[in-house]
DNA sequence: GGCAAACACGAGTGATCACTCGCGTTTCAC
DNA sequence: GTGAAACGCGAGTGATCACTCGTGTTTGCC
């Protein structure tokens, strides 16, 4: 009753300090979440990897989820950028090839930019809400890949859909996981065409409609 | 000096209800770490699911690490066994998709009838003896996978082998958590078909040296 | 310059955890 | 049967963690 502002519960003004202040603790807890994992992680060492009070870091965060869930937000946020840039209506008309370079070329790149995120999404010891969020994310992405193969499969039938588009992501991570294991250089590079040869000859079989015996 | 035993230093004697506590610890410490994560799991959890005091558990295990190595061996030596049945020169001589079947149906047995073990040795937050065990795993089954893909392609340059070998292992862990994932029955069968597909199309060319086209 | 609010601190607090200890019970060799 | 040792218990202990609070400092607006 007493409120003019109906949504904003909490008119905190921030200064620029604050908000400076809030980005040096995401990263300082993407450091030690990647580091030892959200359960292992304490606020302490999150403060301290910033270089400030546990004190401070309680002015910004309301508990340790909320740390947790405002960083996964933030990438959450950065990747569905991403992804908005990668399947757009021309990528679909490239041959498959291309495709999997235009989709999977910047998904390597983010998660090598931002290995946090793999390490809150993938492990089962992250709060609730994080969880959540994740498989939204999925779903969408999940999608994508189904409308994908549907374009370069029309004939086949939904569940097969769905089951290899489940299939194609599962190896997809399956296969960022060693993209990120393995060392910078031609190295990483080599694994991840390896990982593009992968998904072309498990995909490609499914545009052969009428295609001739490929060439030798 | 007096000690006549000198390679046992706790020549602690086991009555028959010891090893049965033991076992029935285990269970429980795999039933928690597999709903919790290792971390997150507490001694007095474990003793609760065993329906045992927590001075009852360690008595038997001098603490926590200890509940997930001793788990993490038996694992890993009933892994172990499994594999030296599946990796026999006569499993070599089989055309591509029966060796398939005839390796990745009982790995695929194995996780699904001890989900802890995934649980165990996925996470980056396990104590670490965990985790050399398992990096020794992952090295011995490596190195099978390589005998069997220089068996199907003899001509592939070593470099390139290591890095099939690691990119087929890494599909199937990607794959394995999609199967594991899927409700059991027909649909986790398709699910394990489709994985099948996946390897097989991925490893097919390599054994084309004068193979005729495909048939259509 | 002055004031209110945002910022910063770090010792402190209650809860929880891994682990212990003293004592009673069961098992087994003799 | 008897004694020693394995078994079993659960309240207790010290450490650690998430989180708070009282106090002092900096910032932005008039």
């Amino acid at each position: 009753m007493s409120e003019d502002r109906s949504e904003e519960p909490k008119p905190r003004r921030r200064q620029a300090r604050g908000e400076r202040r809030i980005a040096q603790l995401l990263q300082a807890a993407a450091s030690v979440f990647c580091a030892n994992g959200y359960t292992a992680s304490s606020t302490n060492a999150i403060a301290r990897e910033a270089h400030v009070s546990p004190g401070t870091l309680y002015q910004y965060f309301p508990n340790k989820e909320a740390i947790a869930i405002e960083l996964g937000e933030r990438l959450l946020h950065e990747m569905r950028e991403a992804h908005g840039q990668v399947f757009v209506p021309e990528n679909l008309a490239l041959p498959l090839p291309r495709l999997l370079d235009a989709v999977v070329d910047p998904m390597i790149e983010f998660n090598c930019a931002n290995p946090v995120f793999l390490a809150l999404m993938h492990g089962s010891e992250v709060p609730g809400r994080i969880a959540e969020e994740h498989d939204a994310l999925h779903a969408s992405l999940l999608a994508r890949v189904q409308e994908v193969i549907a374009h370069y499969a029309p004939g086949l039938p939904a569940p097969d859909r769905a089951r290899v588009a489940d299939m194609t992501f599962a190896t997809f991570k399956g296969g960022l996981d060693l993209v990120l294991a393995a060392p910078e250089g031609p190295e990483r590079d080599a694994t991840i065409a390896e990982l593009k040869t992968l998904l072309l000859r498990y995909l490609a079989p499914l545009t052969e409609e009428a295609a001739p015996a490929p060439p030798r």
